[in-house]
DNA sequence: CACTTGACCTGTCCGC
DNA sequence: TGCGGACAGGTCAAGT
């Protein structure tokens, strides 16, 4: 999924609907998706209430009225649905959705609320994961330890980005922007957008940036992830928010899922290429190559 | 150490 | 229609 505007939609949703409620019980099908062990969930988190929920980089942390907090990762299927009794008696397919009725053959985790409405934890190809977790030992996960700045705090300015990417030098600077110690946030779909409105060819090796191409991709990254999180999140296969509804950012992606369609920029056609072991789309009379 | 590749899973799509 | 292979938004661990 889920990459920052993905996952901070769906953390404003379920800030709004899920906070001060007590979670009376909890089933899973995959332990992989939640690991925690009997004797744990029944001392910290049946009868907990919900004190929050947090966001850092594309891990959602939902904070407890305890010591404890879940964290959640949605990697590449993950889903979190909310949904009250009546509202899932009622969900069909309507068109700004995925999924009907809950649990369905992804559902991995539930959490019910004493006042019966679920929250749902599915997740197609079961990489993501739940877990819970001492507040106090989540600084200590070695991906909190090292993740880079959050791209949308008014701190990440372009300066900083500069400073970040001089860590990484000879990485392509796709690699880079994938590079969660870099920056925290970005996956495939921004990492595509954001190079292609900065005019920069996804393997352009850091090294040979400029100062004002630094600048200009700054922008851009900030422009695309704003407009991306306005939008509900982009919606490719699977991501769906809190409601089990799509984003619509992919209508008004450049380059994302466009090959062989004009670049709106100036015509020539959008190309598929591989870039550090992923899909990445640009157009190449726009982003070419240093050497070329 | 810095960087690259494969593994983790299921589902879908494309070519033969 | 069936079947094999490639590929899919993310991160780790293992390999070079």
């Amino acid at each position: 999924m889920p990459e920052l505007p993905e996952v901070e939609t769906i953390r404003r949703g379920l800030d709004q609907l899920i906070v001060g409620k007590e979670i009376s019980k909890v089933s899973f099908d995959w332990t992989k998706s939640f690991p925690n062990d009997e004797q744990q969930v029944s001392a910290f988190l049946l009868g907990a209430k919900i004190q929050q929920v947090r966001r850092r980089a594309k891990v959602l942390i939902i904070d407890l009225d305890n010591e404890y907090s879940l964290i959640i990762h949605l990697k590449m299927t993950g889903q979190l649905v909310y949904r009250s009794v009546a509202a899932n008696f009622g969900a069909g397919h309507p068109n700004d959705s995925l999924i009907g009725q809950l649990p369905d053959k992804s559902t991995r985790v539930v959490l019910q609320f004493s006042d019966n409405s679920r929250l749902f934890f599915n997740d197609q190809r079961k990489f993501g994961w739940m877990r819970l977790m001492p507040k106090i030992e989540i600084s200590n996960i070695d991906f909190f330890k090292t993740v880079g700045p959050e791209p949308l705090e008014p701190s990440f300015t372009w300066q900083v980005l500069r400073r970040q990417l001089e860590k990484r030098k000879k990485l392509k600077i796709k690699a880079a922007l994938l590079d969660q110690t870099v920056l925290a946030g970005i996956g495939n779909i921004y990492a595509d957008e954001s190079l292609w409105g900065a005019k920069l060819h996804p393997e352009t090796l850091v090294i040979s940036l400029t100062a004002r191409q630094i600048h200009k991709l700054y922008d851009e990254i900030v422009f695309v992830l704003k407009l991306s999180l306005d939008k509900g999140g982009s919606t490719d296969k699977n991501y769906v928010n809190h409601e089990g509804k799509k984003g619509s950012y992919l209508e008004f992606a450049k380059v994302f899922r466009r090959e062989n369609e004009p670049c709106p920029r100036c015509g020539h056609d959008i190309q598929k290429i591989r870039v550090a072991g992923r899909g990445t789309h640009i157009c190449p009379h726009c982003q070419k190559k240093p050497s070329d």
